[in-house]
DNA sequence: CTGTTAGCGCGTTCAC
DNA sequence: GTGAACGCGCTAACAG
């Protein structure tokens, strides 16, 4: 079903077909009326292959993702495709598995399938030979979760946010605050993350912070189970993500450790599922399907306008508090006596 | 980087370069390796708008998908995307939200973009008006998880899965055994699986099925702890999918009862999450990620071969079960004394 | 083995 | 307000 196809029923030229689709003023409206009414009578719609390589642009989005395993760049990935959809682009995921080769190969197979722009989540925007490459070509382009002050990104603010989150866990009651990482090579979100419970632990000056990375692509319960048994645990431990969050719960289910009266476990993400656990899962929450949006938005409302988005449209998003189940006070013998009285000092802005 | 700069770089014409790369053995050793170098060294990859506008075939494949806020799905599409990229495909995914009207508009639109094939998870295979207009037009396609014997299918058989596990669970002791399920309108799985349930049921003489039907986009933990706290509850509980059980899980937890010494809580699916809950998920298990890449394979070899998937060339998977440690015996004092003994009838197959 | 050339379907000048 | 014609980058048929 071609244009031509249409022009002919229609007894006018391919030239006025596309115009009654793509410059609807400049066709006198009797005729840009029958044209269309032909159009939808054969089902006719514009070959996009034909219109990008005319154009040089096409609607389609190019998107970077580590892997969908994780729900929360599957909700992420969600929000986008829903941005995209109504602002009439279409997406072309493709999934690294937290490796950075594969990153600059999938921006490289984005390009070649001439994407109009890309939203992504590397490992770490400050060598990337990807996004070199991007702004090499000058192709518009948004990091979703990523924060570096060269490019565009959309996130939240991690170091702080868990900076944040000692403060009210020590307000709580508790000084012995352990944190649970994915490896810290795999993620700048990871290191950002840990930067802030360190911060944080400084600040409150509680002591050497404790720090496990454990595997994170495989599930790692055994190996946080066997941290849990030690004899001086912890007791409230950080998790870098939701679903460490969800394998720790575990393993502290395993220990016959009661969460939240024995341990307390805080995640961070807030992906859906977590409210549905029992206990609910007491996360410091992104809005993930909203960043997805949000990306996409930068990126259409840029490529309207014939611009890139620059580092200095990045937005930093507030962060949530899902208040959950999975966090209480520590065990009152574990208190120690002028910890009890700090509950002022809980100091947790959104 | 056009495939004329490549060819004036190494001083042939642009068809001796297209050669190169798309049929080597035409090419002489020795010019393929300079056309080649000289490619990589210009970075040059061909564009894919212009191949797809001369072929008329892309090597893009749609998937259509109700939502990936469901893991079993998320893990299905990345099954879906490993595939694509070995085999050298893009995929261009679309989200319905279980809304029927939706899959109509996700396939037309897929076909304007020139989509080689797809692979897509419909809400009711029998009446799909996506799919009559794709084999109308004979465009290849592959439905997942769907069963019908009019469409080429990859998917396990829901309803014999969950007429064992019925059995499995009387040869446990259970004869209070109730399902719940998501709204049967929304997805012909989940009528197979009810299906299953009332077959079973009837198999085994278990009186009348108990059925509970909830919402399934949103939360509805309420809505089942109101349920498990009647006074003649259930004992076990088949839930149509993972998301319900977890909520089940919760459900059960916010009423006081022990899983699974009070109830048993079984799922469907074998979402990966399942396994590092608490207790770990029992669950039937299907292969997600290996059913999305079948999929593209049954497709990919039927544009390899200028054929369309049929009917005939469906998969049915054997489906798993996975253990896990929320389902058990019925507490003593509810098992019947004749159903103690009837573990012989244990009678499930993979 | 390699070069020349004709479209694939469309958007966009430039005439009328 | 409309039509004719060019070319986006590539592959495939045909010559050589």
């Amino acid at each position: 079903m071609s244009i031509e196809a249409v022009a002919k029923q229609a007894g006018v030229s391919v030239a006025t077909v596309s115009r009654a689709f793509n410059l609807p003023d400049q066709v006198a409206a009797t005729t840009r009326e029958r044209v269309h009414a032909i159009a939808r009578e054969l089902g006719y719609s514009a070959n996009n292959s034909a219109r990008t390589l005319r154009t040089q642009r096409s609607r389609v989005i190019g998107v970077v993702l580590p892997s969908l395993l994780n729900p929360v760049f599957a909700e992420c990935l969600d929000g986008i495709a829903q941005a995209a959809c109504s602002a009439g682009y279409a997406i072309l995921p493709l999934m690294t598995q937290y490796e950075v080769a594969a990153e600059q190969q999938a921006v490289a197979s984005l390009l070649a399938s001439n994407v109009a722009g890309l939203v992504l989540v590397v490992s770490e925007p400050a060598n990337s030979a990807g996004l070199a490459q991007l702004q090499a070509r000058q192709t518009p382009y948004v990091l979703a979760y990523n924060q570096h002050p060269d490019h565009p990104c959309v996130g939240v603010d991690g170091e702080t946010a868990v900076a944040q989150l000692v403060a009210r866990l020590h307000s709580l009651g508790h000084t012995e605050i352990a944190m649970l990482s994915g490896h810290l090579s795999a993620s700048d979100r990871a290191r950002q993350r840990v930067s802030g419970y360190q911060r944080g632990m400084r600040a409150l000056g509680l002591g050497a912070p404790r720090l496990l990375e454990v595997p994170f692509v495989e599930t790692a319960v055994d190996e946080i189970a066997q941290f849990l048994s030690n004899a001086n645990r912890p007791t409230a431990v950080i998790c870098s993500n939701d679903l460490i969050a969800i394998r720790c719960l575990r393993a502290a289910w395993l220990c016959g450790l009661a969460v939240p009266e024995q341990l307390s476990v805080v995640g961070f993400d807030g992906i859906a599922l977590g409210q549905d656990l029992a206990p609910m899962l007491s996360t410091l929450a992104q809005p993930n399907a909203e960043m997805g949006r949000l990306c996409l938005q930068m990126l259409t409302e840029a490529l309207a306008a014939g611009q890139v988005p620059g580092p200095s449209q990045s937005i930093t998003l507030p962060h949530g508090w899902h208040e959950g189940e999975s966090c209480a006070a520590p065990p009152a013998h574990l208190v120690p006596a002028r910890s009890r009285v700090s509950s002022h000092q809980l100091g947790v802005s959104s």
